[in-house]
Parts: C-alpha cells; sequence; structure tokens
DNA sequence: ATAAAATAGTTGCGCGCGCAATATTTGTAA
DNA sequence: TTACAAATATTGCGCGCGCAACTATTTTAT
C-alpha cells in the first residue's frame, strides 16, 4: 500500500526505474500543488481585488454563480463547490450581498433552503472582473508550457482532485 | 500573447486542435489547483494535527527546518519558503517556542537577525509526524496516477512554481 | 400521527494571518 | 563621519473562516 510505486518497476524496465517515485517525491508533489496555489494566488488576487473590491474566495463564489445559467445556487451547493464551510460560506454572502453583488432568494420546495442569487451589478462586475482574471493569468502563464502540457496538467491534476475534493464539480444548476 | 496557445493548432492538424488550450481552460486549470490543494488540506490536516498538536502551516515550517541539516533558518528565509509574511511567520514561531517544538536563537553576523531552530523535542515530533504523513499521502494517492504520471506533474507543477513562487525553493542552509 | 433523526442555514467564539506601523541594526552616500 | 535608506523582526488591528451550538424545516421510523 504504501509502496505502490514499486509495482510499476518491472513492467518496462530500468528506464522506468529512474522514474520511481518514492515517498519522498511524494511528499515533494503535494508541497509542490500547496506551493503552486499559494504563489498563484498571491500573483493573482491583487487584480480582481482592486477591480470589485472582493476577495479571491468571493470571486469565485461569483464565478461559480455566473456559469450557472440562473445564476442562482443553493447555499449548502455553493458551499461544497468552493470549499467553504457552510458558516464561512454564509459571511461570505453576507458580504457580497452587503456590497450589492448577491441577493439571497427563498426556496420554492424547501422553506429551509435559501439561493444565492446574482444581482444585475454582480453579474456585470464579474464578467468585467472575469475578463481582467483571465488577462492575468494568460499574462502569468505564458510561455511556461506547451498547450498540451497544460492539457495534460489538467488531466493529472484532475485525478487528484477527483480523489480528495468530489463535491467540486460544476453544473447541477437548479 | 493572449492566445499563445493557438500558435500550436496547425503544426500537427486537427488532433491537436482538440487540445486546444482556450483561455476559458486555463481557468479552469487555476481552478483545479486551487481545489486540490484546498482538498488535499482537508484530507492530510487531521493527522498532523492530532499527532503533535500543530496546524498544517506549522508542520511545513517544521519540516523545513528538519529538512535543513543545521536544524534552523533565518525567520526572513523561512517566511519567503512558506510563502507566509513575516508577522504570520512570528506568531507562528511563536507558537511553536511556546509547545517547546522550537527555540530562537540569536544570529551572531546581523544582531537583527534571529533563527528559528528545532529543539530536540521538536526534531523527534517533526520525525513521528512525517512518518504518518507520508502514510496518509500514500494512502490518499495510491492507485491515482502510474508513477511515470507522477513525475510528469512534478515536472510541470515546478515549471508554474517557478513562474508564480521562485522563494520557494528548499536549500540555502544557512 | 407522533417522535426521532437528518438537513439547511445562521450566529458566538476563537484562531491564523496579512497590512501597516514600530524599533533596531546594517548598508550606502555625501 | 554623519545622515539617510534598506533590511530584519516584532506588535496592533482587522478580517476571513472553521467549529460548535442553535433554530427551523423536512424526512424517516414506529
Amino acid at each position: 500500500m504504501s509502496d505502490n510505486a514499486t509495482k510499476f518497476i518491472t513492467d518496462t524496465g530500468n528506464d522506468v526505474l529512474l522514474q520511481q517515485i518514492s515517498e519522498t517525491d511524494r511528499i515533494t508533489l503535494i508541497g509542490l500543488i500547496f506551493e503552486t496555489a499559494s504563489g498563484l494566488r498571491h500573483n493573482l488576487s491583487e487584480t480582481v481585488e482592486c477591480e470589485i473590491g472582493v476577495g479571491g474566495q468571493s470571486f469565485e463564489i461569483m464565478l461559480r454563480l455566473l456559469r450557472t445559467p440562473s445564476h442562482r445556487l443553493r447555499m449548502a451547493d455553493l458551499a461544497a463547490q468552493t470549499g467553504l464551510s457552510p458558516s464561512g460560506l454564509s459571511r461570505a454572502v453576507d458580504k457580497l450581498t452587503q456590497a450589492g453583488h448577491l441577493k439571497r432568494e427563498d426556496c420554492a420546495n424547501d422553506r429551509r433552503g435559501a439561493y444565492a442569487t446574482l444581482t444585475q451589478l454582480g453579474i456585470e462586475h464579474a464578467e468585467i472582473a472575469l475578463i481582467k482574471h483571465k488577462q492575468d493569468i494568460d499574462n502569468l502563464l505564458c510561455g511556461v508550457m506547451r498547450p498540451q502540457e497544460e492539457d495534460k496538467l489538467v488531466k493529472l491534476l484532475t485525478k487528484i482532485r477527483d480523489r480528495v475534493y468530489p463535491n467540486a464539480v460544476m453544473g447541477a444548476d437548479e
């Protein structure tokens, strides 16, 4: 279990032996993921924050809602998608509502529930922030990798993401 | 510049066209990195926290010091490596010092400076926590990818990390 | 039908961490 | 040498967020 890497050594010979992933390298891998995320956050937070006066985490909430056709999601779903706790999400929605980007709506079927819904202002701000965000990302990642490498990276990361974070999938509108 | 991906479409035909990385996919990529990091953090924080009563971020500090032969690093270097602000690091070292895992030492050359140094207790706790941590990682990542895929992932992430987080490199003992 | 359990969402509380300001020491220029 | 700028580390302050507790509603079991 702890050394499943060794199972793959013999099937293609010594060439693979050099590529063996030791336990130490696994720690390097997860450390690398943390460092990359941290570095990206530091580099990308500035523009979005200045653009609509909203933290990166709150911007992700708006992005999720923007991608949803109805522009609204249940609080619980939004919490699962963003990885925030219910309380954390509630506070974030508070702030976004206070800023006029979101409004809460009652759920017809379930009187306990509430939707977080983008206002018209929120939609507009999210769209312009998204454009800025794309530009930032392009500037940051330009020349770092080849397109097929980015594609490969998405595939590999998805495998880990699906393992550790199954609720993050997009979609499930309404 | 914002669409450097398109440069690679024509050189191998329509097969590559399917792999084209659009701007939207770049957003997916960085979102994936955040989600993966968040998911890993949620899955891995529990054991380490219970083991030595220390948060994941503080554990990273101890890991950095454990890998340093002298088991000590300047505060500024440690801040750069961990991505914490100077103040954040100072508080974290406070807490670790209070718990007996670290001690502060004056720097001989630079009377402004201070080392964060692992105590014997800190070394022992970091070592056993590291073993637990390795097991957690192995359990979590077992069967998710092939070894050469993990290797590839490390290579690709390193490219981004070096771009966004140049100070995170290990080493620079003393 | 009624009680018990599960679910949705919101607060009290505390903690971690970044920003700005401060004190101290080091480096640089006049 | 003296004055000024840069660097190192530490605090005051505020904010974001998770945990636990709570209310309100829905579902399930008896």
